[in-house]
DNA sequence: CGTTATTTTGACCCATGTCAATACGGGTGG
DNA sequence: CCACCCGTATTGACATGGGTCAAAATAACG
């Protein structure tokens, strides 16, 4: 599958805390922490683990495979958030490390209540909105949504002002938004032509304008 | 599953139009069923109430409605099926009657486990495998998937031989499929001309080469 | 520095959305 | 029972978004 160079290329830049001194080699000063590389799974369909597991670090997204080798990225995850399996009979889908990752594992009751909801609510959430913005949208606003809806979670590139580092590879994006890498690839051109965002280099991103991103992201209807 | 001979269309003349629905505080009291004329919806999204809704005759629809008045069909249900809310704070859907319906309702608990899911799982799962048919295969596809998908859940035409009724509207069909309507038009005509299955009228559907339509709702690779 | 992965850009064209005209067909009222 | 009517369905013509293939450019990595 992937390479898991464990090389932390993603590591060093955005991940301050990782890594910041030798003296902190071995994370295992706090309990239950662990480390993910870039491209390991974290837990595969199938699996009947009953577990959580809070991201405290690195980005993380919810996949389905296909019979073709297509793949659709259901949701990313981001620091801060939990990741749980739903507790049905099995995984509805696959959490895979798209950075290095650090997580926390945790054990969790079978039954989920309002207060602390089992990841078939988490994933449902998001998944809706996922089925409505692919039906409903084209593949420019579709793109736009997704930016909009990262671009609180990405860290700034601390050697461009105002500038964030964009985590996810071209190929993400369009697993995600289902389109194809190329169109990916044109349409953040585009934005860029529109002077909507702009790229410094191709992992980091300025937004420049998010009314008109926004007003992209509602559909061709509103251009 | 529950296969009724389902004439239904003929009892709504001898039933009342509405029971009117106190929530039966008592859980244990023996169920009542209401009837729901056709467009008419079981609940809404938003509504709070905690319930469950088995379907005894006829088609609901699960659906989201859209700012530009377009609407995302994410799941049909089916005599014999459950519908839920989820029992997050607020529905993520709406639930209409495509067909005239009767149903039981009853009240259910906050708390889902497996051996009684929450709407959540429920819709879930559909979702899923809606996004992932909406993301990965063309019109074709998509809809000789659906048809096979329905296939079991529809009543005999009486008239007929071999041939079932159609219950869904071809808009519920572009809808859920998300494609247009005449696509979904052209798209049974072109089964019909290659013989996958006959349109005996527009609400009769016979299905002659199952094998056909399931190579075909496999993806265009297959052909 | 050479090699490889990722991204960018270009050319082409097919599937599908949109607009528009027509044809059913099932209810309703006479 | 018939005729009308309106919602649903069908079919055609046309434009185009975006997929696919291919090649070049850039960045990553040893």
């Amino acid at each position: 599958m992937l390479t898991e160079s464990a090389s932390l290329d993603d590591g060093k830049l955005s991940t301050p805390i990782f890594r910041s001194t030798r003296n902190d080699a071995l994370e295992f000063r706090r309990p239950s922490t662990s480390f993910i590389p870039r491209g390991r799974a974290l837990f595969w369909e199938g699996e009947e683990e009953a577990q959580k597991i809070e991201i405290v670090e690195g980005v993380v997204r919810a996949v389905r495979l296909l019979e073709n080798g297509n793949r659709q990225i259901l949701a990313f995850y981001w620091p801060g958030d939990v990741v749980m399996p739903t507790h049905s009979t099995n995984q509805q889908y696959t959490a895979e490390a798209v950075t290095d990752c650090r997580v926390i594992r945790s054990k969790v009751s079978g039954v989920c209540r309002s207060d602390e909801p089992c990841g078939a609510h988490q994933v449902l959430a998001d998944t809706l909105s996922l089925v409505l913005t692919m039906s409903q949208k084209n593949c420019v606003a579709r793109i736009a949504w997704l930016l909009l809806r990262i671009r609180p979670h990405l860290p700034a590139d601390l050697k461009r002002p105002e500038a964030l580092r964009l985590q996810l590879p071209r190929a993400d994006i369009a697993d995600h938004v289902g389109t194809s890498l190329e169109t990916v690839c044109r349409t953040l051109a585009e934005f860029k032509a529109k002077k909507l965002i702009d790229l410094p280099n191709r992992k980091t991103i300025r937004f420049i304008n998010l009314e008109g991103l926004a007003r992209i992201s509602n559909g061709p209807a509103f251009d």
